[in-house]
DNA sequence: GCTTGACCCTGGAGTGGCTACAGGCTGCAT
DNA sequence: ATGCAGCCTGTAGCCACTCCAGGGTCAAGC
C-alpha cells in the first residue's frame, strides 16, 4: 500500500533541499507536477521522494542538471546497455581531473605569492608586484 | 612621453580579454570610464593596459571581481601596510584549499561509483543503483 | 468561532562573471 | 562610392539556484 502523500516542505526536510530549489526542478522538467490538494498545495508520493534523492545524489557528485537529466531518462530505460551512463559518469570525472589540476596549479602559484610577502607597505609589496606591470 | 591612445580591440588583444569583458569591468567600476574620440570610440591609454593586466592576472589566480576590487583600492594607498593585501591573498588560498579538498573528495567517490560499472544493462548498472534508493 | 502562526502559492528579480546578440555608427582602404 | 572591420548602446541569456512580496491555506489553541 501507498504511503499517503505530503508537502512540499515534508519533501524538502526528507531530501535536504530549499523549497524553492524543488520548485526549480519542477520548472525545469527535471520532476514531473505533482497533482494538488483542493487548496493547490503540491502531493508528493515515494516516486518523488526517490526522483529527488537521485537528483541530489548526482549533484552532490558535481553532475550538471543536463547530466542529471541524461541519467534519469537512462534510467527508465532499463533493457538498454550501461554504456551511455558509464560515458556521461567518465566524462564527469575527465571534467572533475581538470578542475583538480588547475586549482592545484593555481594553488601553487598563490603559495608561492604569499609566501614573497615581506608585511612592509603597499608600496613595496611583493603580491601587488606580482599581480602589476607584469 | 605617453604613447598615444588606443581602441578597445586593442586592448583586448593586448591583455587577452573579449570587448564585451572590458565594457563589463567599466559597467562594474573596475575600469574607469576612458575619454572618447570624436566617433565615440573608447580611447585608452597605459594606465588602463596596466590597470587591466593587473585584473587579468589577478582573475586568472581566482580571485572574484570583489576581491581584484579590493586589491587595486589598496594598491593605490601605497603608505599603507600591506597586511590588508595579504589577508586577501590567504583567505583567497585557504578557499582554494577547500576547494581542492572537496573535489578529491568527490573525484574519489566518482572513481569508486565508475569503477563498479560492470557494463550489463542499465537494470543492472551500479552507477545507477548508487545514486537511487539510498 | 476566531485568531495566530506556520506553511504553501505565484511571479519576478537578483547572484557572478561574463557572453551573445540586434541594430546602428565610424573609419579606413579600394 | 563601397565594402568591411570594428566600434557603439542596450538587452537578454547562461548556470543553479535563492530570495522576496503579496497573497491563500490549514491545524492548533482559546
Amino acid at each position: 500500500m501507498a504511503t499517503g502523500s505530503f508537502s512540499i516542505g515534508d519533501l524538502a526536510r526528507a531530501t535536504g533541499t530549499k523549497v524553492e530549489t524543488i520548485r526549480y526542478y519542477e520548472r525545469s522538467g527535471l520532476l514531473p507536477p505533482p497533482p494538488r490538494t483542493g487548496g493547490n498545495y503540491r502531493a508528493y508520493g515515494d516516486g518523488d521522494l526517490m526522483r529527488l534523492g537521485f537528483i541530489r545524489r548526482a549533484r552532490d557528485l558535481g553532475f550538471s542538471l543536463a547530466q542529471v537529466r541524461a541519467l534519469l531518462d537512462l534510467a527508465d530505460q532499463r533493457e538498454r546497455s550501461c554504456a551511455a551512463v558509464d560515458a556521461i559518469a567518465r566524462e564527469h570525472l575527465a571534467e572533475v581531473d581538470r578542475k583538480l589540476a588547475g586549482l592545484a596549479a593555481l594553488r601553487r602559484e598563490l603559495a608561492l605569492l604569499i609566501e614573497q610577502c615581506r608585511h612592509g607597505t603597499v608600496a613595496e609589496c611583493r603580491i601587488l608586484e606580482a599581480l602589476g606591470p607584469g
